[in-house]
RNA sequence: GGCCCCAUCGUCUAGCGGUUAGGACGCGGCCCUUUCACGGCUGAAACACGGGUUCGAUUCCCGUUGGGGUCACCA
């Protein structure tokens, strides 16, 4: 059977780091496979969703690369939820309920207070019809799903292995409001069945969800997809590290985080594997295996991220980074810079130092008259394939100077900077009359 | 509080009764390089604590401590 995945963000925010590992986690176990990973924009709270950020869902997974295969939206299919809402009814799996939030609130505090499990204590279900047709006249049911506390609830995780879950121990889940809208447990199910889900993977904030929802599947005479649940992100602020959701992907952006990089760091992180820079998404959905996570919070480290985004960064082909760097940067310019690049808004900086003007230190009368034989000398000489070797030979046969007392002036009149790219590279990137000109001017009173 | 996960170098982790406790990132050193970076080699660096079980526990069991999750008319 196909492989199907899915991702099934709300639309009530901004993608973060955790949200992106789930996506990209299901793009990865899809492709592995050469099965399909489906988009659906779980948008059943009508009040927290916004059109807005479902284009912003788009767009980042665009921008990460994970294109789906197919996308569905939850609003869209409220007749759906309705025949099998009725189907549920007809067997009596759903129930009305006239619990105020309120009082429902204050049942579990009392609960809780007493030490025990807050759990629902399904006194809607002793309603008669008498006490339903007395409610119905001032207020209107929310609907609860009636879990079958006779039937344990197993299946066997992905990630956590096999998995046992007392129905007893459990709230009878509501599954739509007094309103009449949906909360997200039964759609899902609804959806995951008529989507063809094979694979739900996804994060253990959803464990007991799905102890629910396996009932559910069964209630609507559906097979249980496969389970896993991988460990939540947590940050790395302080010691008292806090779960992972504010970390967008705008800010990663804004902060000059390529998407490879994001990518590579989240396929490994919670895995032993060495994290893979090389750009290579086939490589990284091959070896994509959910039982390599381990089942304990991982910690995402920012500062990680940077490191692997230079990582990559050295290894991006100039097609691919053409359109962000300055006006004019050729391949050449590409190719010699990178290296020195962590993030690449640099690249104008390096550039604009090929290109000039520069403000190049003020020298000592020594290394004054130095530069002005540098300049004489690149004059004299034929503009060669590789005139920094070339230059600096003359300049070493011409002077006593060898070593950094030798390169270190030339590269400060040349770029005006310490450190740098190769020289060998940016010579011939900075042109001779450029460079000529630039040592004279360094060579100048 | 109930239930469910988890605990190995700074970090992510491998390990599934007897190992010089392995790898990756980071850190130190060396090499390469007429700079920095890149790259190569190399070094330091860990089994939370207390009880058991066993000839022998990092490994199995119990407890303590500590982390994470969940218990919504959110998803």
């Amino acid at each position: 059977m196909t492989v199907v995945t899915r991702f099934a963000p709300s639309p009530t925010g901004n993608l973060h780091v955790g949200n992106v590992r789930a996506a990209l986690h299901n793009w990865l176990l899809a492709r592995q496979a050469g099965g399909r990973f489906l988009l659906r924009i779980d948008d059943t709270d009508a009040a927290r969703s916004r059109e807005e950020y479902v284009d912003a869902i788009r767009a980042d997974l665009a921008w990460l690369g994970l294109h789906p295969d197919g996308e569905e939206r939850q609003s869209a299919r409220f007749d759906l939820y309705q025949r099998e809402f009725d189907r549920l009814a007809a067997t009596g799996r759903v129930y009305r309920a006239y619990e105020t939030t309120q009082e429902l609130d204050l049942k579990r505090k009392v609960l809780l207070g007493r030490g025990l499990p807050p759990i629902y204590d399904r006194a809607a279900l002793a309603l008669s019809e008498a006490d339903h047709a007395a409610f119905a006249a001032g207020t209107a049911p929310h609907w609860r799903f009636k879990l079958d506390r006779d039937a344990a609830i197993e299946w066997t995780d992905g990630i956590r292995g096999p998995q046992h879950f007392d129905p007893a121990q459990m709230s009878d889940p509501v599954v739509r409001r007094a309103d009449g809208t949906w909360l997200y447990m039964l759609p899902s199910v609804i959806d995951d069945i008529a989507m063809g889900v094979t694979d739900v993977l996804r994060g253990e904030d959803h464990v007991s969800n799905t102890a629910a929802q396996v009932q559910m599947f069964e209630a609507l005479d559906a097979a249980p997809p496969r389970f896993a649940h991988e460990a939540l992100l947590v940050g790395s602020e302080g010691k008292l590290s806090k779960r992972l959701g504010s970390l967008g992907l705008a800010e990663l952006r804004e902060a000059g985080i390529e998407p490879e990089a994001l990518v590579a760091l989240l396929a490994r992180l919670g895995t032993a594997d060495p994290v893979d820079p090389s750009l290579d998404a086939d490589a990284l959905a091959a070896s994509f295996d959910q039982a390599r996570f381990g089942r304990a919070p991982a910690r995402f480290d920012e500062a990680e991220l940077h490191r692997v985004n230079a990582a990559v960064l050295h290894r991006l082909p100039f097609e691919r980074v053409a359109q962000l760097l300055p006006e004019g940067m050729s391949e050449a310019g590409w190719s010699a810079i990178r290296p020195n690049l962590a993030h690449i808004g640099e690249a104008g900086e390096w550039w604009a130092i090929v290109t000039g003007p520069i403000a190049a230190p003020a020298f000592d009368d020594e290394t004054r008259a130095f530069l002005a034989l540098a300049a004489d000398t690149l004059a004299a000489q034929p503009w060669s394939d590789d005139p920094w070797h070339a230059l600096t030979a003359a300049l070493k046969d011409a002077t006593a100077r060898k070593g950094k007392l030798l390169f270190q002036p030339l590269r400060q009149a040349l770029t005006a900077r310490d450190h740098g790219p190769e020289m060998a590279a940016l010579l011939p990137l900075i042109g001779r009359e450029a460079a000529i000109e630039r040592l004279r001017a360094a060579a100048a009173p």
